[in-house]
DNA sequence: ATGAAAGCGCTAACAT
DNA sequence: ATGTTAGCGCTTTCAT
């Protein structure tokens, strides 16, 4: 491997000066760069990465730590992520949770190891704990779940009114016993949909029936448990929200299954999109969140984080969108 | 940060000491190693990554570079790789090179400057230039498509024998003008699975006909296009084979847009899965590939090379799966 | 089995 | 504006 010395002693310059060259820190007398230039052509350079990161004590690294990358939902959010920080000159680590906190806290561990500038993460839940990464002063931000007792930069959306809408609509077609299947107690998200679903039942005057209320695992086989659960016991219900889009593809399947007619029998609307969800039977009615934006969103956090790692915490919060198709579209009279 | 020297300074041993206990790599005196540990958590120690990369003048990090994380085809794919190299001991940074030559140049020179260990490519096209990796020594696994001039590790399906399932699926369910939708004429996916479907026709004993043959761009909108070009130029056709996942969901938006009833009218079957195709409307047929397993079988030959870098290079070929749904139901009669 | 010392390749002080 | 020098934190000879 070819050092920054061997380009010097080409170039008949000091290494500092092909040091300077190359990463334009400072103003060399372009005869020299350009000596410089050719140099590093003419020997096929290539700057050693990890030692200049060890040098700087830093890196150009980010981790981004998601609980599961088979969800479209994170993929996407991924892309956001990546498209930012490559503009800005970072390179993206992808780390697949798995909602799983022990494989959480080993990617903490490799993020500290390996020097990361800064880590995005979608906290597996609640007690999750960055608190070691605080400590070492790597910037990081929560995207899509919020924790409890840290005070980190958070993109999220605002699931309250997200749910609400999607409630609404159901209302609005004229549903009137909407189950809810939402996500885990111990996730903000879970919680927030929650809430705004009952928000839009409170808004229509109608009464709350803790039985038409399932916490599921945010997976399509949670989804569609909580269905048949719904359907097994008999309660009786004409509509269902589900808190995110894999549990709406587990409910659907569960209905489609048992032959429940939707929307004509029961009505659906998903929290967050799926891909291609206007081509599945019915079409997919759902709430989308603007997730390759959170990532966007994320990434101008985090690299002004790193830039300016005391400014106080900041908490930004997207909206989502209403989008209605045929699964909730009642068939009045 | 904390450094060798405290730890060994701590407990009262040399540094050499210190790094042997961590890293396991020669026997010491288990009453010093135990004063280590000790000293290792009184401290909080974590060992700095980037300078022992720099020192062992490699590291432990893969780069996986696909064309479309959008694509849920990659995204399992990389999921594969992900898990199978977690299990090995690397992390794996993910890059999005969008089916863009120069992004993935780019790329490939992040991968060099930090020393990666090996990396696990997507080829963009035919062209693609990875001689720099391998000058460089670095271990490479191509995956999914192939390269014409160069000698390295492959993961690949036999799209060729795929293909020819589909086309022959669609044949047996009766359909006898069918069209193919494939890829760029530079990607060696498309043109196998091109070959095979033209070797279903005539083992079938059907005639060539080239205004049945497409070529787009492996996207949703190339699929749409070319669909809606069949249709508009009046080519007699009742079935389409769409050589990936992305153009089936164009050709089947388009189809459905136009009112073309699949499969009485038009059947349907495409190479690659879509996840939840049972869900849409049609059900889709497709043939299946083994994405993750692929994503696995990278993560393993490329360890492997790591470990063994003179090694011949091999050439892996797992085997597709045909899932008839009803999109290729020819109702006959 | 353990320690001392050199050096991975780079950049940032400092000196000129 | 350019060169000299030290050192980032670790591992690995080499000597003991």
């Amino acid at each position: 491997m070819l050092k920054i010395q061997d380009v010097a002693r080409h170039a008949g310059v000091s290494a500092a000066t092909v040091s300077r060259v190359l990463n334009g820190r400072a103003t060399v007398n372009p005869e020299l760069a350009a000596r410089v230039h050719a140099a590093v052509r003419e020997l096929g350079y290539r700057p050693n990465g990890v030692a200049r990161n060890l040098r700087r004590r830093q890196t150009t690294l980010w981790a981004v730590l998601v609980s599961d990358v088979g969800n479209p939902f994170f993929t996407s959010l991924v892309r956001g992520v990546e498209d930012g920080g490559r503009q800005l000159g970072y390179s993206v680590v992808l780390c697949n949770t798995d909602e799983n906190r022990a494989r959480e806290a080993e990617y903490i561990a490799v993020a500290l190891a390996d020097n990361v500038a800064g880590v995005i993460i979608s906290p597996a839940d609640d007690s999750t704990d960055i608190s070691a990464l605080v400590a070492a002063g790597t910037a990081v931000v929560t995207i899509d779940r919020e924790l409890a007792e840290t005070e980190v930069d958070a993109v999220l959306v605002d699931n309250e009114k997200g749910a609400e809408m999607a409630t609404a609509h159901l209302l609005e077609s004229g549903y009137r016993r909407i189950a809810c299947i939402t996500g885990p107690r111990r996730m903000s998200t879970a919680m927030q949909r929650l809430r705004g679903y009952q928000r839009a039942l409170r808004a229509f005057g109608l009464p709350q029936d803790r039985s038409l209320v399932r916490h599921a695992d945010f997976r399509e086989e949670g989804g569609y448990s909580a269905m048949a659960a719904l359907l097994d016991e008999g309660v009786e219900m004409d509509a269902v929200f589900a808190a995110n889009n894999l549990m709406t593809v587990g409910a659907v399947e569960c209905l489609t299954e048992r032959e429940v007619a939707i929307p004509a029998s029961v009505g659906v609307i998903g929290f967050d999109d799926i891909p291609w969800a206007r081509l599945f039977r019915p079409g997919l009615s759902t709430v989308r969140q603007p997730t390759y934006e959170l990532g966007r969103a994320a990434a101008r956090l985090l690299a002004d984080r790193i830039d300016n790692p005391a400014r106080p915490a900041t908490r930004m919060v997207l909206q989502t969108e209403l989008h209605p198709r045929e699964s909730s579209r009642l068939r009045l009279g």
